[in-house]
DNA sequence: AAAACGGGGGG
DNA sequence: CCCCCAGTTTT
């Protein structure tokens, strides 16, 4: 009865989000358009739903159909990706347009394993497709997923331990009906009332069914084993001017790695110490404070130095760092924290 | 099984 | 400051 208590509460109070299409529409028999789906899914992993809307729109007004992302520059695709973290993302879901337009004549599989083999769809955006696009009912599992069934379930085993026993329960649960319809509706659940601190539990649909409410636990669950603290690394960027026409000098980084793919400023590696061998001679001004940011698993405190050079000296400092000259780094498309370098840089001059 | 991989918002 | 977010891939 759980599924049937959830989709009424979901029918009252769905979120409205620019990827889903209204009841109305469900009414009338229309399906999502696959594409849109898959976008967002992709665009959701690990990132919220405030951070990915206006980021949505923008994306799908720029590669409005799977060949249109298909047959753009890959450094267009991580230019629109730029902010948004996870750098892989987007050259997967680059990889992956190119393989449904190549190979599956622009149409998506309709099955879970089918989707399961495309590049950047794991589990859990398999499942999310499968459901919300194809109406499969896929147990579809996500971090506001697992928060829920361990609550309703009262799993007191430490996340990642319990994953497989909260995606029993999620199976146990998912119906045959409107599967999309309640995969969302568990995950609006997660992100609104069955929040991870300070559950609403008052206004909850399944506060009669929740084990973990009825013990008074719920605000102790998930448990989670606790993560290792981040070390610090050092490092520093080069802002480099082209006396002529004001171009800024900024390089891709390797395909492999951090920020993969992405236009950044020349900087030196990231360790123990800010050890700068400057990559040209020049008169460098040093930025008064560093950028600080911080990674997913490191901060990084990053020494920002800046000269305007000759046209001459400009043509050797590309050669050395096999960079690219661009007009306006600002709309280069840079990651945030090489964005936060380019602020330094206009503070301090 | 564990680590790599971004960034922003909430408490 | 720590935690969390519609996770996936690589090691």
């Amino acid at each position: 009865m759980i599924d049937a208590a959830l989709l009424d509460w979901y029918d009252r109070h769905a979120r409205v989000l620019p990827w889903r299409t209204g009841p109305a529409a469900r009414k009338r028999g229309e399906r999502p358009d696959p594409y849109r789906v898959w976008l967002s899914e992709v665009m959701l992993q690990q990132t919220t739903v405030a951070t990915v809307t206006p980021r949505y729109a923008r994306f799908l007004e720029l590669f409005p159909t799977v060949e249109a992302l298909a047959a753009a520059p890959v450094e267009d695709v991580l230019a629109e990706w730029a902010g948004l973290g996870y750098y892989a993302r987007a050259r997967n879901l680059h990889k992956c347009a190119q393989v449904v337009a190549g190979e599956h004549g622009g149409v998506f599989p309709q099955t879970e394993e089918g989707l399961l083999a495309l590049p950047g769809i794991g589990a859990y955006t398999a499942a999310a497709i499968a459901a919300i696009a194809f109406d499969e009912p896929a147990v579809v599992m996500d971090g506001n997923i697992e928060r829920v069934m361990a609550r309703l379930f009262a799993v007191e085993t430490p996340l990642p331990d319990a994953k497989p026993v909260l995606r029993d329960h999620a199976a146990s649960l998912t119906p045959d009906k409107r599967p999309g319809d309640y995969a969302q509706a568990l995950m609006d659940l997660g992100a609104t009332i069955c929040t991870p601190r300070n559950p609403a539990c008052a206004l909850c649909p399944l506060r009669e069914k929740c084990i973990a409410q009825k013990n008074a636990i719920q605000a102790d669950l998930p448990r989670k084993k606790k993560k290792a603290a981040k070390p610090t690394r050092f490092g520093t960027a080069f802002h480099i001017t082209r006396k002529g026409d004001g171009a800024v000098l900024l390089v891709r980084r390797p395909d492999k790695g951090l920020l993969g793919g992405m236009l950044a400023f020349p900087a030196t590696e990231w360790g123990e110490r800010a050890d700068a061998e400057p990559p040209i001679k020049a008169a460098w001004l040093k930025a008064d404070e560093p950028v600080r940011h911080t990674f997913t698993h490191f901060h990084l405190e990053m020494d920002v130095w800046m000269v305007t050079v000759s046209d001459a000296a400009a043509r050797k400092a590309q050669k050395a760092l096999q960079g690219e000259w661009h007009p306006d780094p600002a709309m280069a498309g840079l990651p945030t924290v090489f964005r936060k370098v380019l602020d330094v840089t206009n503070r301090d001059k």
